[in-house]
Formats: structure tokens, C-alpha cells, sequence
DNA sequence: TTTATAATACTTGTATACAAGTATCCTAGT
DNA sequence: ACTAGGATACTTGTATACAAGTATTATAAA
């Protein structure tokens, strides 16, 4: 195998990981980005001697890799499912369903410390915009929901969007570092749903954070479209199933 | 520690499970039971000396429990978190969350193949009840459930179920053996209740299906005070947080 | 008595070794 | 030519070994 010596997860944003992490997330993002085939078969000793390390991490990785439905482990090796675009629309429905449940919880609480918080994350964003930092744009956006959900303090939900989030910041990075090189002006529009996301929370107004929400997920179908491009880009023959 | 030699968790239902596996099921009973109280801090040394097994499989249990929310991993230590109230009605929010997003994609499809195999659950579960089998019937009840979540083929949402099920399963187990000892008529009423379900299914009542779903969470909400109670008889001394 | 420091006994993370099981391929026999 | 059977080279699951780091405890000095 030609393994390219780049790396596709952002390395900065491991410095304290431990080896099975660097491996879960490097592979994670080649098995979405389509540079992993879906289909392919994976073996740990392979991988081990391909990324250098022992079995030990790798299995860390496959055993996580695995509860995201990215790969299925077998009797003799794991194979990779992979991301299809009926997958990408489920995540999506499962964001949705957590974010109108987190919004009911709400607009019952003060959230003024919130929208503060919210407005310093939108700040930086425009400032990752400014100096095309693709990976600290997708940082940031994560980051935003993320600290939504986090304020309503319900573990349950906030462990759902822990095992959705990976897999969501590996389709961010990969969707906002294809548009920064070709469809530059998105973001302004971006930015623009996210502010208005935070009105919708700081007037408590439901109907506005629907329309928000739909409308970042209509946001979301053109990062998915630029994904699929950026996987034909990545990955030399992708059979489009189904 | 005078570790008791019974084990908490089916010997039955690990028939092809692996080592680790059986680690994980047993360790995530004995916390939520209470025999391992929460705050306590677990080392992976002395769990594989008391499990008898080798580090390998407690560091794999030890992580699929960090996912679940039962432990903390931490630098030295595993410090166990356990379920407060407030997480088990956290489970029960999901619960409703995924189910009433299940049953809207019911009523779009033809459900008859489904409500055929429900029934043939609740025969199973009057079985289990017939014959003072707590542990068959809870298998079949979370089968019940299951059974209707896969119908609609979405693999996000089958995720979240993967990964609350388990916690599920244990709070089911233990609340079943209690009640088969104490309440015994309790379960005339789960059954119809269950019977209410399949009917909301079968006639794609949106109401019907509510008030069940309904009905069953006040059911659990039994469960749940019954847990208490066997967490109280198991535990020496549980100090009630909050 | 109290504080600073060093030795010690723990902890996890990773690498390696071994055992049991499975697919593959090659050979022998018909 | 084709099938049966066995050797072989894989696979995973578990045990063990080792390295690096952290809390604790004991000791020594003020």
C-alpha cells in the first residue's frame, strides 16, 4: 500500500492524546474521507506494522471505530462500512432530535451566560475565517453546539452527542477544508445561521430556532455535497452504492 | 474485599461472549446493583486479580463502562460514578425520544410482519412469567423493544439504542428478579401494557401509542423505586446523593 | 513540630508472547 | 480433471513484560 505520509486528523489537536487515540481519529478520518475504501478489509497486525505501532492501540481504535458503525469487527478482520449518504442524513436526524430536546430545556432556564459564551465562539470563528484556518473554523463550529447541549446538564443526551460527535467533526473538517479552497463566500452565510441561532436562544423564540435549525441543516446537505466531491477528489474509484 | 462468588449478571447469555465481555456485563451489574458503590476507585491490577483474568480484558471492560457513563477513567484509577435518579430518568428521556421518533416512522410503513412478531414476544413473556423466570423475562421485554426500534432500519438511532441498552438491560434485570419476589401481579399489568403497545402499532394510533409509552415510563418509575429498594438490600451503606 | 525531599509502591499505556481457531492453498489420490 | 485432506499462514483473544509517570510515605533538616 502506498501510504501517504500525511496525516488527515489535525495533529495539533493531540498533543495529549495517547497513541490509541492518533490512531482512532487518523483512521477514522481516512475511513470517511474515503481514502479507506469501503469493503476493504482491515487486519491489526496490518495496521499495526502500516501506523508503526504495536497491536495494543489499534485495537483501542478498531473497538471504538466500531461503535460508530464506521467498521464491522469480524471472526477474521474488520471491514469497513464506511459513510453512505443515507448514513450522513441519519446523523442528521439524530442532531436534530437532540438539539429540539436540548432547546425545550432551555427556554426554561436563564441563558444569558450562554449567549455569551455562544457570541465569543462566533467571534473566533469570523477571526478562523479571516485567516482561512479551516481546521480551527470546524473546531469552533463543533465547539458551538457542543457547548449548547453541554448547558442543559443531561448526561444522557450529552453522551449521545458523544458518540455522534467524531464521526460529525470528521465530516466538518473534511466539508470545511474543501469549501475554504472553492466556495470561500458560504461562510459569511454560515456565521449569519449561527447568530441566528443564538437570537432564537436568547428570545427564547421556538420558531426561530427551527427555522435555524433547518436551516443549518439545509448548511449541512451543501457540506455533505462538497464531501461527496471531496471524496472523489481523495479516493480513486468510489462505487456509489444504492 | 469479600467477594461474594455469585454472579449478578446471566452465566446463560454469555455462552459465546468473550472474557472481556463477560468482564464488562458482570462489573456494569455490580455497579449499578450497588455491590461496587459508586465513588469507589477501581485499579485495572486488582480487578484482573479478582476477576482472575489478565489486564487485557478489565482495560476493555473498563472503557466500554467509561462510554456508558458508569466510570470516570482518570489517571490512576477508574472512580466509579454509578446511576443517581436523576440518570435513570436521564435514560428514560432518551427512551422516549427515540421511540416516538421510531413510531413516526411506522405509521408510513406496513407494520403487520411487526406486530406478529410482538406478539410472539409477549406469548414468550407470559411464558417466563408462568414459570417465575425473571431473567427470560426480562431478555424478552428488552427484545420487545428492540425488536421495534430495528424495524425502521436507521442506524443512528439503533446506535444510541446499543448504547443505552445495556444499562437498560442491567436496571430491568435487577428490578425483574425484585419483583418477582415481592409484586408478583405486577405483571399482569406489564403485559397489558405491552399488549396496549402493539395495538398503538398495529392501528398506528399516535394517541394510544403516547398513553402507552406513557404508561410504561410510570411502570419504570416502579422499576426504578424497586431498584432502590434491592440496591438497599445489596449495599451495606448507600448514602443518598442530592 | 513542621516542612522539604527522596525513595517506594503504586498507576496506566504500549509492546510482545502465546494459544486457539479459521481460511487458503497445495498435494495426493481417484 | 477433480475432489478430499492436510499443512501452512493467517486471524483474533488473552496473558505477560516493560516503560514512564504519579501519589504516598518515610526520612531528614530546620
Amino acid at each position: 500500500m502506498t501510504e501517504s505520509t500525511e496525516f488527515l486528523y489535525p495533529q495539533k489537536w493531540l498533543s495529549k492524546a495517547s497513541t490509541g487515540d492518533r490512531v482512532t481519529c487518523e483512521l477514522r478520518m481516512q475511513i470517511i474521507s474515503g481514502r479507506i475504501e469501503s469493503g476493504a478489509i482491515l487486519s491489526e497486525n496490518k495496521l499495526a506494522a502500516d501506523f508503526e505501532v504495536s497491536r495494543s492501540p489499534i485495537r483501542e481504535a478498531l473497538k471504538v471505530l466500531a461503535a460508530e458503525n464506521l467498521i464491522r469487527l469480524e471472526r477474521m478482520g474488520a471491514v469497513v462500512i464506511g459513510l453512505k449518504e443515507k448514513d450522513i442524513e441519519e446523523i442528521y436526524d439524530v442532531r436534530l432530535l437532540i438539539e429540539t430536546f436540548v432547546f425545550e430545556r432551555l427556554v426554561k432556564i436563564d441563558t444569558k451566560e450562554l449567549v455569551r459564551e455562544l457570541s465569543k465562539i462566533v467571534e473566533m470563528m469570523k477571526i478562523a475565517i479571516k485567516y482561512r484556518d479551516a481546521d480551527e473554523f470546524s473546531y469552533q463550529d463543533i465547539l458551538f453546539h457542543e457547548t449548547i447541549i453541554r448547558t442543559i446538564n443531561h448526561s444522557y443526551v450529552l453522551m449521545i452527542w458523544n458518540n455522534t460527535r467524531p464521526v460529525m467533526e470528521s465530516l466538518i473538517l473534511l466539508s470545511m477544508r474543501a469549501r475554504f479552497k472553492e466556495k470561500y463566500d458560504d461562510f459569511t452565510r454560515i456565521i449569519k445561521n449561527h447568530q441566528l441561532y443564538i437570537e432564537a436562544i436568547d428570545t427564547k423564540d421556538r420558531n426561530l430556532m427551527i427555522q435555524s435549525l433547518h436551516q443549518n441543516f439545509d448548511d449541512v446537505q451543501g457540506k455533505v455535497e462538497d464531501l461527496w466531491m471531496s471524496q472523489q477528489m481523495l479516493s480513486k474509484g468510489v462505487d456509489p452504492e444504492k
